[in-house]
RNA sequence: GGCGACGUAGCUCAGAUGGUAGAGCAAGCGGCUCAUAAUCGCUGGGUCACAGGUUCGAGUCCUGUCGUCGCCA
C-alpha cells in the first residue's frame, strides 16, 4: 500500500541568495527523498517557499531606496531558477507574500487568540519622538553595553556577538531619520503562551522519536524538561509583514517567525488549490483523515528550536492537525575550514557555481559529504578529486566502457546473453539488492550512507568486468562476451535508477544511452498565479506521464542503444586553487 | 553565563545497544587495456583532543579541562 509522505524544507528568507550550505542542509536532502518516494509509487507533497516578511528586508530595502516587495522581486526568481537549475523539484515553492499565505497565518492567529494560547502584554521597546514611531531592533543603532562597540544593532552586537535587549543600548540612534531623541515607552504586544505548551511537548516529544537523530532530540528534550518555555511575541510595531487581524492594532504587523512557519501549512493549501482540490490539503493535515501521513522537515541546526517546538506548540494550540513526525536536521558546512559568511563575503553562491559545473557533481559532493552528524569541511579539492576519482572514474567510466562496448561490438544493441555462470548471478542479485539496501537508506534520512551504498555497487560492476575480460572473450567466446555485456548492461540499467535521486541529470542521460523511452522524472516549471489583488510566481513539479520505478525492470535483448558519450566531465585539478584564489579575493582577504 | 552537540590515520569522513580501530583519497608495488591514463588487487600509516573514573574490558558510559558549532540569556 502506498505510504502518504509530506516534506517540508524551511523557507529561505528572501533578501540574498542561496549558498552551497543552504543546499546541503535543507534542500538537497528532501530532493532526494521525494524523488525516492515518488519512484517507489508511494504519495508525495513535498511545499516550501520565500519567507518574504521582517525587518531585514525592509531595512535593505530602505537602505536601497526601494519597496520590500521590489527585494523580494529581485530574489524570488533567482530563487526559482536555482532549484530548476540544481532539479529541486518541489511540488510547489511559492512565498509569504500571497493573500492565501496572509489567510491562513490570520487564521491561525485567531484560532489560537480563541483558543487561549495567545495573551496581551506589554513590552518596553524605544520610540523615535522626531518621526514618532517605535523602533523595531533592526532600526536602532548604538553602543553595546558589553563591549563598548558602537555600532551594535538593536538585537545583537556584531562585535561581540551578544544578543542584547534594543533598551540595554547606550546612546541609541534612530536609523529611520537619524535622531538621537529616543526614548523607552510601553507597546501592547500578543504572545504565545509557550510555557502553556510545555506539559503537551513534552508528553509528545516523549512518544515515538526513537527515528530522529540523536542531536535533535536530545536539545528538544532538553529544552522542554527544563520547563523553562516562556511566552514569545508574534507582533512587532513594523508596517511590513501579515496584519493582526483584530481591530485596533493597525499599527502593528505579526512578527515574521510567527508566519513563516504558518507557511508549511498555508503552502499544502496552495498546492490543494492549484490541483483544482481546494480541500485535498485536509487529507494531508487533518488528525482523522492524516494519520497514517508522515511529514517530514529539513532544516538545518539553527532551526530546530522552531521545529521541534513552537511549530508543534502552535500545530496543537491550533488542535487537530498533525504534529511533525520526523525533523532531520543537518549541521553546517564549512568551505575551506571557514565558516560561511555573508558579511565577510566567504560564501559560494549556488547559482553562481552552477554557471561553470554541472549541477551532478554538486548533488554528488554535498551529499556524500553532508553534515548530517557534524559540521562538515567542504574544500575545493575534495570536490574537483571526488568528481574526478568517484563521479568520473567509477561510476561515470563504469557506464561508459560498457556502453561503448556494447554499442560498438554488438551492433547499438542490447546483446542475447547465454546461460548466466554463478559470477554473473552474484553482480545482478548485489546490484537487485541495492534496491532495498539504498532505499532503506534513503527512508532513514541517511542519504550520505545511501549514496555511499550506490558507488559501492558501481565498484562490484567494475570488479566484475576486471574479472570477467569481455575485450579477451570476444575473440575466443563471443557469447560469452554477450552475456558479459548483457549483465553489465543490466548493471548499469538498474544503477541508473539506484543513482537517479542523487544524480538526476546524468541517470536521464544514461536513461537515454540505453535506449528507453520518456523521462525518469517529470517536469519543473514555474508560472505566474493571480489572486484578487496581488500575484506570484512559484515552482512546480508535473510528474504525472513518468513510468520509471525503484525496482529492478528487466532489460530486454535486442534494445536500440544511442551512441554513448560520458556521463561526466573531469575537472582540471588547477581548478581547485583557482576557486580558492577566487573566493579570497572576494573576501578581501589575502590569508583569510 | 545556561543548555545541546562535536573533537578518530597526511586530507575528507564512518564507527546503534562497550569486547583486540575502518573507508575513500594521497604514497609504493603488481595485473589488465574495453573505458574520460579510467579500472582491479596488494602494502604502509592512528597513545581515537587532554586528565581522571566505572568495568574483566571504553572512540563507545561518567566527571573535569581545552578547542569548535548551534540555541537561549
Amino acid at each position: 500500500m502506498a505510504e502518504r509522505i509530506l516534506i517540508f524544507a524551511a523557507w529561505p528568507y528572501c533578501n540574498g541568495d542561496l549558498h552551497i550550505g543552504h543546499i546541503a542542509g535543507a534542500y538537497l536532502p528532501p530532493d532526494i527523498f521525494a524523488r525516492y518516494h515518488r519512484l517507489k509509487g508511494n504519495e508525495v507533497v513535498w511545499v516550501s517557499g520565500s519567507d518574504t516578511h521582517g525587518t531585514p528586508i525592509t531595512v535593505r530595502a530602505e537602505e536601497e531606496g526601494i519597496t520590500p516587495r521590489q527585494v523580494v522581486d529581485r530574489y524570488h526568481p533567482r530563487f526559482l531558477e536555482l532549484f530548476q537549475k540544481l532539479g529541486i523539484t518541489f511540488d510547489l515553492f511559492t512565498e509569504t507574500n500571497t493573500e492565501n499565505h496572509w489567510a491562513v497565518t490570520q487564521e491561525v492567529f485567531l484560532r489560537h487568540w480563541e483558543r487561549g494560547y495567545i495573551y496581551k502584554d506589554t513590552q518596553k521597546a524605544l520610540y523615535c519622538n522626531h518621526h514618532q514611531g517605535f523602533l523595531a531592533d533592526r532600526y536602532v543603532e548604538g553602543t553595546c553595553p558589553y563591549c563598548g562597540y558602537e555600532h551594535a544593532r538593536g538585537d545583537q552586537c556584531d562585535h561581540c556577538g551578544r544578543m542584547l535587549d534594543a533598551t540595554e543600548l547606550i546612546s541609541p540612534r534612530c536609523k529611520v531619520c537619524g535622531s538621537t531623541d529616543i526614548v523607552v515607552r510601553e507597546t501592547e504586544h500578543f504572545f504565545l503562551d509557550l510555557a502553556k505548551l510545555n506539559r503537551p511537548l513534552l508528553e509528545w516529544i516523549r512518544q515515538d522519536k526513537e527515528h530522529w537523530r540523536p542531536n535533535v532530540l536530545n536539545f528538544t528534550r532538553a529544552q522542554l524538561e527544563s520547563g523553562e518555555l516562556h511566552g514569545r511575541p508574534i507582533t512587532r510595531d513594523i508596517q511590513w509583514g501579515v496584519p493582526i487581524p483584530l481591530p485596533g492594532y493597525e499599527s502593528k504587523r505579526i512578527y515574521v517567525w510567527y508566519d513563516a512557519v504558518i507557511g508549511y501549512l498555508s503552502a499544502t493549501r496552495e498546492w490543494a488549490k492549484l490541483t483544482g482540490q481546494p480541500n485535498a490539503w485536509r487529507g494531508w493535515w487533518e488528525v482523522d483523515r492524516a494519520s497514517d501521513v508522515k511529514s517530514y522537515y529539513f532544516i538545518g541546526k539553527d532551526n530546530i528550536p522552531f521545529h521541534t517546538i513552537i511549530w508543534p506548540g502552535m500545530l496543537y494550540a491550533y488542535g487537530g492537525l498533525i504534529l511533525p513526525y520526523d525533523v532531520p536536521a543537518n549541521e553546517y558546512l564549512n568551505v575551506e575550514g571557514a565558516k560561511l559568511s555573508k558579511s565577510r563575503h566567504w560564501v559560494i553562491e549556488a547559482l553562481d557555481v552552477l554557471e561553470r559545473y554541472d549541477p551532478d557533481p554538486w548533488r554528488y559532493i554535498l551529499t556524500v559529504n553532508a553534515p548530517e552528524t557534524a559540521d562538515v569541511n567542504f574544500t575545493w579539492e575534495e570536490f574537483v578529486r571526488r568528481n574526478n576519482t568517484e563521479l568520473v572514474a567509477t561510476w561515470g567510466n563504469l557506464a561508459n566502457r560498457v556502453l561503448s562496448f556494447a554499442y560498438r561490438r554488438f551492433d547499438g544493441r542490447v546483446p542475447q546473453p547465454g546461460n548466466l555462470d554463478a559470477t554473473d548471478r552474484a553482480l545482478l542479485s548485489q546490484i537487485e539488492a541495492g534496491f532495498q539496501r539504498v532505499g532503506e537508506q534513503i527512508e532513514q534520512c541517511h542519504f550520505r550512507a545511501a549514496i555511499i551504498e550506490a558507488m559501492g555497487l558501481a565498484q562490484e560492476a567494475n570488479r566484475y568486468l576486471n574479472i570477467k575480460e569481455p575485450w579477451k572473450q570476444i575473440k575466443e567466446d563471443p557469447q560469452a562476451a554477450a552475456t558479459s555485456i548483457y549483465v553489465c548492461l543490466q548493471a548499469i540499467n538498474w544503477l541508473r535508477v539506484i543513482f537517479s535521486p542523487f544524480l538526476p541529470f546524468s541517470s536521464q542521460k544514461l536513461h537515454e544511452y540505453l535506449g528507453h523511452e520518456g523521462g525518469l522524472f517529470g517536469r519543473q516549471y514555474v508560472e505566474e498565479y493571480h489572486e484578487t489583488e496581488r500575484s506570484h510566481l512559484a515552482l512546480r513539479y508535473d510528474s504525472s506521464d513518468v513510468t520509471a520505478r525503484w525496482e529492478p525492470q528487466r532489460l530486454s535483448p535486442g534494445q536500440q542503444l544511442n551512441k554513448p558519450a560520458p556521463l561526466f566531465r573531469k575537472l582540471d585539478e588547477s581548478i581547485a586553487e583557482e576557486e580558492v584564489e577566487r573566493m579570497l579575493a572576494a573576501s578581501g582577504s589575502p590569508t583569510h
